[in-house]
RNA sequence: GGGGAGUUUCCCGAGCGGUCAAAGGGGUCAGACUGUAAAUCUGAUGGAUUAUUCCUUCGCAGGUUCGAAUCCUGCACUCCCCA
């Protein structure tokens, strides 16, 4: 295996900016060197927008590094200001425990399994509130804010560009950037970890710890920033209509996920495969050479979901996400039990019903449609059904004066409305 | 202050005494096609019931008529022109 990551990395189109590649290979060059990428606890779950960074730290590993994470639990507390247009709301030292407790699980979760060639990588999870809590504000600007000059601060692109907005920035956004440099030097003292990796907003923090490490310890730090991923229509990757791609299966169920990579279109999956899946530069030039002769296979969106799915959520997510997507596209539902269901229908709506409404002559299809919320009245249901849109359990229905029963359950209590080609709803039974 | 035009169903916009739940377009919802894309085509689109039919809707309130979205009166709002 080439160990070349930085090479590796050109390659697969993950540097927007570095610091000098002949150092950098340079120090890269010895087996076990340590390689930090930061994550701020600004909620309990990571999202898609932190794939590319886990991916980094994976693939450091991969290359016989050894890969650091730093959770933000001290940066937490004041807040980023790169990349953000408005002053941050601070976070609740309750809701950044929790913060720091999801995140630390998802960042766990991802690199400890690094190993899918068969090797557990070794790793290191750090928490900065530990080195700086302890210290006290006037021995923080003796120790590190006298070497900062501030012009250099002002300078930055986070600052620069909010003083000109109207909201500026507060003062504890502003020395945002010390903290983060002092984890650098800190990391290089501790761990002697001397490569910070980060996205292209990140190139201010980074080089104001490169900065601070030249002047308190005379020491050469190193780092790249890569490339936000963004799609081609020019909106943050990860982000849809109905909000963010989150990590956490409750916040976004394996499905979501695995659907949300499978619609993506061909240039984007394309960059998506080189950025964020370990697949090597041959198997990245065959899917591309596929894509272009047969885009209906959609071969590249189908491999990079599985790649991402299984990354996050392990091989069980991976076929609960298969089943759902199966379903989804028309699979009549045969015997799943309830607690399948729930899962695989985990973001559709449900509906209770008595279990005794049932029995007899059982309830009317054109009632379950619009208690359901899946036709907006008695009328329309009715038109859904005679113009063959309703389904149930996957199951067309054609009868308007149809009446479900208990033979039409697909668990022991629940049962899969569905109205077009996407429209779901549940109904539960009790 | 004077003169004129307007207010229609989710939106735009026809209708100007019965044949009006109200043309047409957009949107939306189904169906076909398709790459879970885009485009295209077909159907549907106030509510209840489908056999018929009933109820509610055309700025608001009254009135004239067997009968009004359409005529009259008053009120409210919007726009334009002249001072």
């Amino acid at each position: 295996m080439p160990h070349d990551l930085v090479s590796d990395f050109q390659a697969r189109g993950l540097i927007h900016q570095s610091t000098d590649s002949s150092q950098l290979r340079e120090w890269l060059s010895t087996p076990g060197r340590r390689v930090y990428a930061g994550f701020d606890p600004t909620a309990d779950s990571l999202h898609v927008g932190h794939l590319v960074a886990l991916v980094l730290l994976r693939r450091v590993a991969h290359a016989g590094h050894e890969p650091v994470a730093l959770i933000g639990g001290a940066t937490g507390m004041i807040g980023d200001p790169s990349g953000r247009s408005e002053e941050r709301n601070l976070l609740s030292p309750d809701e950044l425990a929790a913060n720091i407790a999801g995140v630390e699980r998802q960042i766990r979760g991802i690199l400890s399994n690094a190993g899918n060639d068969g090797h557990v990588t070794r790793h290191h999870v750090v928490n900065n509130a530990d080195w700086m809590r302890g210290v006290g504000y006037l021995e923080f600007l003796r120790d590190v804010g006298k070497h900062v000059p501030l012009s250099q601060m002002l300078g930055k692109d986070s600052v620069k560009s909010r003083l000109e907005r109207d909201g500026g920035l507060s003062y504890t956004e502003f020395s945002y950037m010390l903290l983060q440099a002092w984890d650098f030097v800190h990391l290089s003292d501790a761990l002697d970890c001397r490569v910070q990796i980060g996205g292209s907003d990140q190139w201010g923090n980074i080089t104001a710890g490169i900065e601070l490490g030249r002047r308190l310890r005379s020491r050469e730090l190193h780092g790249i920033t890569c490339p936000l991923l963004t799609k081609s229509d020019g909106t943050k990757m990860g982000k849809t209509a109905s909000g963010a791609i989150w990590l956490d299966p409750r916040r976004t169920s394996p499905y979501r996920f695995y659907q949300y990579w499978i619609n993506l279109d061909d240039d984007d999956a394309g960059r998506c495969l080189a950025r964020l899946t370990p697949l090597s530069l041959e198997e990245l030039t065959d899917l591309d050479a596929k894509r272009a002769a047969n885009p209906a296979a959609r071969d590249s969106q189908k491999r990079l979901a599985e790649e991402l799915t299984r990354l996050v959520h392990g091989d069980t997510g991976l076929a609960a996400a298969r089943q759902a997507t199966d379903i989804f596209f028309g699979a009549e539902i045969g015997q799943l039990d309830d607690g399948q269901l729930a899962e695989i229908f985990a973001d559709v709506p449900s509906r209770e019903f008595p279990l005794s409404s049932l029995d007899g002559d059982g309830l009317q299809l054109v009632e379950a449609l619009t208690d359901t919320g899946l036709a907006q009245s008695r009328g329309a249901a009715r038109r859904t059904i005679e113009q063959g849109g309703a389904y149930v359990n996957n199951r067309r229905i054609s009868d308007v004066a149809y009446r479900l029963t208990a033979k039409d359950l697909a668990g022991a209590a629940t049962l899969v409305l569905r109205s077009g080609k996407k429209s779901y709803a549940i109904a539960r039974f009790q």
